[in-house]
DNA sequence: ACGTCACTTCGGCCGGCATCGAAGTGTCCC
DNA sequence: GGGACACTTCGATGCCGGCCGAAGTGACGT
């Protein structure tokens, strides 16, 4: 944390004389204000890499349409892309991008979808209880962790969301490395407004972490290439022993 | 922190049953998709109310864009207004607001403004020293004030950014009545990326109430009725005497 | 080599929306 | 009461941008 406050030299990315240029938020803002373009990001919070067909089938518009808003998210800076063989993937271009519109999205109106069968109704009550949000676990379940860590003071909130001692000691003991602080950039514990449940759940570096942990011990596990998260008898088996979760949120079929 | 997980009574704010309504990110991006609106929004970050003409003089459009413009920003639940005599007094709608929006300029573009003046210069030198960020301290100064707070380790960054014990007690003894944790929602300390700065300053409920113990003990006082925040001879000696800050940052002259 | 597939470019169409001026309503002050 | 002022409504204008289909390019597989 060095405390120069006299800029020193400045690195030149924007006016060599850097005094306040003012953000321009319109522009960052109108990349997200389309239906499509929102869909697409929407989409891509799940974290990983997707084609343009994919994006495209999935937000209901013409490749050639898909085409344009991609080059616009990439030049915007939202998105990276990498050409592979005859498909580009893009995803999303790190994980202050993935803050920033999940920030917002956490603040958007919700729009009624209609259901529209009933597996449509299941694959909702699925991704509302457990599902990927960007890199660490979202929905019920990413809740009730994130509040049982909080009832067993491995989480504090006096002060703004932090690890405590004890937290940092339990994530050791799962095997989880917990990042040297200050290393990187990133703020190691985050919190993020959960759509469904409207309660904050763990992200950050420590969420990711953790999720990354439940992914690699199979407490988790994918379903089929969609962000929808199924746990496992294992993952139900250490939840319970690890944490204790009300027994609600550990329903294990999906 | 209650551990309610499957979900009990609902309140009925949009469907009966309320899983996952995707969030509808374009509908409130395209409210800041628009070089005026976006303005609005920026000017209003100041954390004060302003009048429909003063905003629509300040982006060079007629009072009936303005008019069109304020209507639906206060549809979309960004803006309140209070309508008194014949005025139309608009604010942001609260804190949550006033984050997602700094959060979303932190990540925009910086639009290159081109310095008309040496009126202009010295306003935008004065803008990027100190000034008003919603309702706590913004520009070189809030960086300094909170990095010198780091050095004395009265705030933690190593699991997210936290007071310390020793930084609760140091407010206590500026007469600051720290917000009992837990009472409001919102997280006591929380960063926010400074524009000019490109570095973190303290805000969040900490950062709000140290800024309005400024305000009240004149440390700093407004300029006309601009955001941009003069340090008084007052203000210097005090935060000399409370934080060593560095020497540079604490001229006093406009 | 040929067909298939993923993606791109281009042109044209169309809807939405920001803008303004003019005219109207209510408020304040003299 | 009259005039100035803050704000609003309405209609007209014009532009920007999303959308598609058709045609083109390059990669992959048989």
């Amino acid at each position: 944390m060095p405390a120069e406050v006299t800029s020193g030299e400045n690195d030149p990315v924007t006016s060599p004389d850097s005094y306040a240029d003012s953000p321009d938020l319109a522009s960052l803002a109108a990349l997200l204000a389309d239906r499509t373009r929102a869909a697409f990001c929407l989409a891509l919070l799940d974290g990983r890499a997707w084609t343009a067909t994919e994006l495209a089938r999935m937000a209901g518009v013409a490749p050639s349409t898909a085409t344009s808003h991609l080059h616009q998210l990439v030049a915007g800076g939202l998105l990276v892309q990498e050409r592979r063989g005859r498909h580009r993937y893009v995803r999303l271009a790190g994980p202050d991008t993935a803050e920033m519109i999940e920030g917002l999205a956490a603040h958007a109106p919700r729009r009624p979808a209609p259901v529209r069968s009933l597996t449509d109704a299941r694959r909702r009550r699925d991704l509302a209880h457990a599902r990927t949000c960007y890199d660490h676990l979202a929905g019920a379940l990413g809740v009730a962790v994130t509040e049982a860590m909080t009832a067993r003071e491995f989480l504090a909130w006096d002060y703004g969301p932090a690890l405590t001692a004890s937290g940092a000691s339990w994530l050791r003991g799962l095997g989880i490395a917990d990042d040297r602080p200050g290393t990187s950039r990133r703020p190691h514990v985050r919190t993020c407004l959960d759509w469904t449940e409207r309660r904050p759940h763990l992200a950050g570096a420590v969420g990711a972490a953790l999720f990354r942990h439940a992914m690699d011990a199979s407490w988790l596990v994918r379903r089929g290439s969609t962000r929808i998260l199924t746990l496992t008898d294992e993952g139900r088996d250490a939840l319970r022993r690890h944490l204790p979760l009300p027994d609600e949120v550990l329903r294990t079929t999906g």
